[in-house]
DNA sequence: TCTTGACGTCAAGTGGACTTGACGTAGTCG
DNA sequence: CGACTACGTCAAGTCCACTTGACGTCAAGA
């Protein structure tokens, strides 16, 4: 009987590492923070399971748009710890973040948004348009960008 | 003659700071990568323009969004030495950012989009939905995210 | 004038996110 | 069976973005 190869459910690190595009230092780093997990074989190496490669890309998407990974393993930490994760864990998760990725999206396009309003102004000089109001930046981006980041 | 005090053009380190709500030693730090300017009063005291907090202020919402330094110094690399900045100074500069900017609002867009669907379909979990093939997501953020940012 | 606080410089420290190195083992292939 | 590669652990190193510390100076108010 042929062995299941390609629809393997447990992934060896290189395999996951690849498929993942990061190194497999990385995967011990993660491991350790507790992103991800892995059980071992008889001789000690590591076996990752498929969906991982689902978490990884998560991750990296999160990072990739500034969330720190401490951010990120407080959302991942509301999956089961065993077995797999049910729609309403998603639910959960979900709704906070969405919350979060809205707010960032709004910040991101308004950056996006000022900086076109400035070609069409010339900006950034001195009491030239209605968005050289330092205050007005302040009150977006300014203190509370501090505290909430 | 009273002295214009409000509408003062030169900034002292403590009133930048506390306006643009980072600390005076993150000015002395971005002043010594190049991204902020200042002058210098007959005491050595630093004075700042006004519109450093303009570029403070978009120097912290690019960062805030997972822009790195280096990157933005680029950016602002491209504004005049001296003098202020021309509309041809900033439609430079914004036609390279809005593409990047473009681009990180697609990423994050796709993140919360890919995070709402898995409500419905409670994936994450093996083979469940057309969200769930890892290779779907390594195409959008795997191999490529790791050059691109 | 004296004191207090904001500011100056420079070196070193911090925290996050990894990577590298040293060194030993496990599995696979000719 | 032997060689080679992938993998294991653990400590230390790196890069970025700042912050902290030590110590001296400038400036404004009582």
């Amino acid at each position: 009987m042929p062995q299941v190869h390609e629809d393997a459910i447990w992934l060896k690190p290189g395999q996951v590492a690849e498929r993942a595009g990061v190194a497999v230092s990385t995967l011990h780093y993660y491991e350790s923070l507790g992103l991800i997990r892995s059980r071992r074989t008889a001789g000690n190496r590591r076996e990752y399971r498929r969906d991982t490669l689902r978490v990884l890309a998560f991750v990296r998407a999160s990072q990739r748009v500034g969330i720190g990974l401490d951010r990120i393993k407080e959302a991942l930490g509301k999956l089961p710890e065993e077995g797999l994760p049910t729609k309403k864990d998603w639910a959960r998760i979900s709704r906070e973040w969405r919350d979060d990725l809205d707010d960032r999206i709004e910040h991101l396009v308004a950056l996006r948004d000022r900086f076109s309003n400035c070609i069409g102004c010339g900006c950034l000089s001195l009491k030239s348009c209605p968005y050289s109001n330092p205050d007005d930046i302040l009150g977006a981006d300014g203190h509370g960008a501090l505290r909430f980041p």
